[in-house]
DNA sequence: TCGGGTAACATTTTT
DNA sequence: TGTTACCCGA
């Protein structure tokens, strides 16, 4: 085993060999946490720990992932493996599922993703006729949701007179019943959200002692990752785990909790003292990835702040460069700018696309970012936006996987009991959730009920209801006998959903099989890898790892030579050298919806210290004075969060920009443009503002040309672009000559050879691209 | 039952 | 502006 100890600061080490009793680990950004919690692990297996006997539970799957496999080469993969490492949700639902009978679930639940929850909650409000549009099912889902990471019960609900005042004032205060019924139908469909794994492990663990004190007993060490980032529900659980040993470790910093409109408690970090008198405190404070520079003003960011655990995180680095502020008139001009200096950084540095970060306050900012990238061939990647398993296809797949473990899965039913279509519509199903709801039953035990023939359906629709049991019947007998990708093989060929995708030979028809192969192919490699381990690969495992996974967790191999775009919040707990954050005007960062409440602003400015301490080398900050909103120009300025720092970290290019903002308070709209061309600036790598402005204020008259099929919902996988040969199912061949519209109705205009030359505008759904 | 047109809408989101 | 949800006509 490799000498650990020797690899870390004094304070790492005390943090790392002081094992007993409960230990608060307050870990400043870049200062080597994840190297401490792996090393405390390693040090506890290494003194004879079993590894059985250790939780370490961690944000994200990413997060569990790395770290086992460090401590894997620490202590060898056959010890790490057999750690209780993951996720909050994936180790409590692995716990919950073993424990099943005693919460009264079958031990194969569904879980169901936030899509699911939606789409339930809808069908609920459609059943109490409820019309009003106040109810959003999205806004229902957080009250829901913050009940029950407060552990707060339907009936409990209903007498929460706080809740209920809040309700009413939001106009939506039949809540309390929604959220009743919501619970009653995820019961039936022996199916949770990822709040009840949380919630349901409480209340296991609440009204069962003697499985409590099993899990008591079993875990002599605890430990959990970004704590400050923990809701109550994690936090009781923590708590009552650690009972019995008290040897529970938390790792976190007040100073980066971002998480609370998600119910996240920062109290939890700052009260630890109080819940475990007699804890030991560990502090790491020297960063080890930024320069001197970044750390400190990024610590004149935080002081801001109120009521934080003390500490002073420093670096021993180079000084580094001072931040620079990129002023621009539009947000288009942000982009140019931005992109324009990372191309001269990246050559001047001698570094990798990869170095370099784009971050923002919103997904919606990303596209001016990837038009301005893609026009300068830069390669890039994006995080967030939508998700592999969001896509219709790859939903409809799982669906009936998941039906084929749980047939009683509404939200699986009512996405496949007519796709493909057989003729199952609108009006059947209607009819199956009435008679479901007023019987008290699922819509598959209407299905599967001796006396559906007289319900109220002729003939026709019962032989097609049958068979679609017939189909599903046939799956379920299957899924312990076949492994997970025979039987998905069986479904995709039997439901006809390969077929289905297979006629489709429009460009996103194609995209949509490329996409269920992928699927395929995971279920593969699931099912060898699992069967090389000698453990259960069935397909109910397998939806058991897929429902917890998120596209943050396959990262692709040729993502390594890109510039990363991505929120602030997604990119916590990474790093780059180059890190540009945009935007950063106020309204947009700190957001509007925070600027009121101070608590909330304080979180926002948590965000702007993550940002900045994400950073390696340089930090580069940037606003535009007008930018784009909901379709129309608005004009903005510059954040606060630029006033709040102090002028000695910035470069002096940029603080005559600060400074006149500072001063004056006419610094609203109508200062003349030349007072934000950068022009004449050298430290900042420009010399060319001129031509940025110019771009900036073109009107881009190909700006039309450069729409793709990506932007209608298939991410930007195909692209229709000017000279690609296509063809259409009636006008035979064509070439793509040119674009016309605007994003949702981009069409393509195609010449067709053997129709005398005719051009027709077309639909980018009705093409198929040859070549 | 479908698809097209349009009205309504719009943070952040580790699970 | 971009997306989605829903209504209506074929």
């Amino acid at each position: 085993m490799e000498n650990y100890l020797e690899q870390l600061n004094d304070s790492q080490r005390e943090a790392v060999v002081n094992t007993e009793g409960p230990s608060l680990i307050v870990a400043g950004a870049g200062s080597g946490k994840t190297r401490v919690l792996t090393y405390r692990i390693a040090h506890l297996l290494a003194n004879g720990v079993a590894p059985w006997n250790i939780m370490a539970l961690t944000f994200t799957n990413k997060a569990a992932r790395e770290m086992k496999e460090r401590i894997g080469t620490i202590v060898g993969a056959n010890v790490s493996q057999r750690l209780w490492m993951g996720t909050f949700h994936s180790i409590f639902a692995r716990i919950l599922r073993m424990e099943a009978e005693h919460i009264k679930f079958p031990s194969s639940f569904t879980i169901y993703d936030s899509a699911d929850s939606k789409s339930l909650i809808k069908s609920i409000l459609k059943e109490m006729q409820i019309k009003n549009k106040e109810y959003k099912p999205g806004l229902i889902l957080s009250r829901i949701s913050s009940a029950k990471n407060d552990l707060v019960l339907p009936g409990a609900y209903s007498r929460d007179q706080q809740r209920l005042m809040a309700d009413r004032a939001s106009k939506v205060p039949l809540v309390y019943d929604i959220y009743q019924r919501y619970m009653k139908a995820c019961y039936k469909a022996g199916a949770m959200d990822f709040d009840d794994l949380l919630l349901n492990t409480n209340l296991l663990f609440r009204d069962n002692p003697a499985v409590v004190a099993r899990y008591q007993d079993q875990f002599k060490y605890i430990l959990v990752d970004e704590y400050q980032d923990t809701n109550r529900s994690q936090y009781l659980i923590v708590k009552k785990l650690a009972e019995l040993h008290k040897n529970v470790c938390v790792v976190g910093d007040d100073a980066q909790s971002i998480y609370s409109f998600r119910g996240a408690k920062i109290e939890n970090i700052l009260n630890f003292r109080n819940d475990y008198p007699g804890y030991q405190l560990f502090k790491l404070e020297q960063n080890y990835r930024s320069t001197q520079l970044i750390v400190n003003a990024a610590n004149s960011i935080i002081s801001r702040n109120k009521g934080q655990i003390k500490k002073v995180v420093f670096s021993e680095n180079e000084p580094g460069e001072k931040i620079r502020i990129f002023s621009a008139v539009s947000d288009m001009e942000e982009g140019f700018i931005v992109v324009n200096d990372l191309i001269l950084r990246r050559h001047a540095a001698r570094c990798a696309f990869s170095d370099f970060a784009i971050l923002y306050r919103t997904n919606a900012q990303s596209r001016i970012f990837e038009e301005a990238l893609r026009k300068n061939n830069i390669p890039y990647k994006i995080y967030g936006g939508l998700s592999f398993y969001q896509r219709k296809e790859i939903k409809d797949l799982l669906a009936y996987m998941r039906m084929a473990v749980n047939p009683r899965d509404g939200e699986a039913l009512k996405r496949v009991i007519n796709f493909p279509a057989r003729g199952i519509g609108k009006t059947t199903l209607d009819k199956l959730e009435a008679a479901a709801a007023s019987n008290d039953l699922t819509v598959w035990d209407i299905l599967t009920h001796p006396n559906l023939p007289k319900a109220g359906f002729n003939a026709g629709t019962v032989k097609k209801l049958n068979s679609f049991v017939a189909l599903v019947n046939g799956f379920f007998r299957q899924r312990e006998s076949m492994d997970a990708y025979e039987l998905t093989t069986e479904i995709v060929a039997q439901s006809g959903l390969l077929k289905e995708f297979h006629q489709d030979q429009t460009i996103e028809g194609q995209t949509r099989l490329e996409n269920l192969d992928e699927l395929l192919n995971g279920v593969k490699e699931f099912a060898d890898n699992r069967r090389e381990a000698g453990e259960p690969n069935s397909l109910e495992f397998f939806l058991e790892e897929v429902s917890l996974l998120t596209d943050q967790d396959n990262e692709s191999e040729e993502d390594v030579a890109k510039v990363t775009l991505m929120t602030i919040h997604s990119a916590k707990g990474l790093e780059f050298p180059y890190v540009y954050i945009v935007g950063v005007e106020e309204g947009l960062f700190p957001s509007q919806m925070s600027a009121m409440a101070e608590t909330e602003l304080e979180e926002e400015r948590r965000l702007f210290y993550v940002a900045v301490t994400r950073a390696e080398k340089l930090v580069t900050l940037s606003y535009a004075r007008n930018r784009f909103k909901y379709g129309e120009s608005t004009f903005a300025s510059p954040s606060r969060f630029l006033r709040e720092m102090d002028t000695e970290f910035i470069s002096e290019d940029s603080q005559q920009i600060t400074g006149s903002f500072k001063s004056s308070t006419s610094f609203e709209r109508h200062e003349p443009r030349k007072k934000y061309d950068f022009s004449g600036s050298s430290a900042s790598g420009f010399n060319s503002g001129k031509r940025f402005s110019k771009i900036g204020s073109e009107k881009s008259p190909e700006s039309g040309m450069e729409n793709n099929a990506g932007t209608s919902g298939l991410g930007s996988v195909t692209r229709v672009q000017v000279g690609v040969v296509v063809e259409h199912e009636r006008f035979g061949t064509g070439k793509v000559i040119g674009l016309e519209g605007v994003a949702p109705n981009v069409k393509a205009i195609v010449e067709f050879q053997n129709a005398g030359k005719k051009q027709l505008l077309l639909k980018f759904a009705k093409l198929k691209i040859l070549n």
